[in-house]
DNA sequence: CAATTTTGTTAGATAGTTCTAACTTTTTAC
DNA sequence: GTAAAAAGTTAGAACTATCTAACAAAATTG
């Protein structure tokens, strides 16, 4: 069984690894905001339990079932943002601190529990997939807003970031998950572009706003 | 902060503390199953952390800081079983296992959110007092069954013990709090019991069973 | 392609929590 | 009130996860 730490640098591996499903020391240590030398030691330590492939100076692959622990880890952690925003009332820009600790608790029949309560749902409360029981993740592939056309109707499905701040952003804005978007008018000059919701009025939205923002094309 | 084991020495501190609050080392080392000179290091860390008092070769006695912390641990884990019991639909005797885990979330205000949800509960499911939020706890004094006289009619209040096996053998015997028993008969050979359920057939306790029970003389 | 920068490794140290072995103090029991 | 038992302490080691300093390899760049 992984230990706490151990748990943290899966997740991480996980959501960095590129294509060829790699991911070089320094990366991970900046995303650990550990030292490059605390990781060398972890990366030998992982791969002494089977998480990782590691060779000197070569980046680090996980191993299958270094995937799928760092899965299953993931699935606990958004089953539990998913329990917080449906089952317990809280915004989702306060669940990601609370789930980063309630991840790492041992006991399937507490998540379970979760699962069923929610009717299995697939994704969490940011639209990020819930992988499954075996570790499995179905990908969905949506667009960002910025590959949008003018006059497409998009429904917003996810988010490419979930920071607090820019939660808070979309809180301000009341967009949320599911939300109808008639793309008006899109800057050539800085990629922003101008949306009208339902039933408001339109709103100018910057490109780095609309590179976070991923949406299902709807017509 | 208190450390995850410091929480645990804590809490095992509080419950194990007499009238004049003292702990022998020897009881801590078997209530933490760790061996004695684990336990001695481990005093002297909670002595310079402040939580409580110690002098070579005698027993510890928590500080009111120490008492505090530990009865907002204890507090955690009392709400997050009441949780699990109320709102997540667990059995009595399942709970402890994930409430040991559950206590050490750094998080106020889900636990805040639990309390708020159930109605701010003052006992957990086995009936024993949650603190408050400022760590104090209310002191009830209930008798054990073994106490009362043939004739009595009481309520199952709380209980003494809470290993899995009692609580399942209470299921098997659908004894559960609230339950309304009224004494028949005890055997004064072997202190044995026997009560009648409101709408059922007599049982027959034994005296270990009625020292585990506590109760609530109505009658 | 050689020099510099970036990336990665090794060595050695620290802090927390645990252990065993050996020793000391306190308590118990005849 | 001494001898044995129980309780407690010290010393020294191990393991996990981290660090800094120093060095080495790989990548970049003029």
């Amino acid at each position: 069984m992984a230990s706490q730490t151990e748990e943290n640098y899966l997740k991480s591996l996980f959501n960095m690894a590129n294509e060829a499903g790699e991911v070089n020391i320094s990366e991970l240590a900046q995303q650990m905001q550990v030292s490059m030398p605390t990781v060398n030691s972890m990366v030998k330590t992982l791969q002494k339990n089977g998480w990782l492939i590691y060779e000197k100076y070569k980046p680090v692959i996980l191993t299958s079932e270094g995937k799928k622990e760092a899965a299953l880890v993931i699935r606990k952690h958004r089953l539990t943002e998913m329990f917080l925003v449906n089952k317990m009332g809280f915004g989702w820009e306060e669940v990601h601190e609370i789930a980063e600790q309630i991840e790492h608790i041992h006991a399937p029949k507490f998540f379970e529990r979760m699962d069923e309560m929610m009717g299995h749902p697939t994704v969490d409360p940011h639209g990020s997939p819930i992988p499954d029981k075996l570790g499995r993740i179905q990908e969905v592939n949506y667009s960002t807003l910025s590959q949008c056309k003018t006059g497409q109707l998009v429904v917003l499905a996810a988010l490419t970031n979930s920071s607090t701040e820019f939660l808070e952003f979309l809180n301000s804005r009341e967009l949320n998950l599911g939300k109808e978007l008639k793309i008006l008018s899109k800057e050539s000059y800085d990629q922003s572009m101008v949306v009208s919701f339902k039933d408001h009025a339109s709103e100018t939205l910057s490109e780095k706003v609309c590179d976070r923002l991923l949406v299902r094309v709807v017509g």
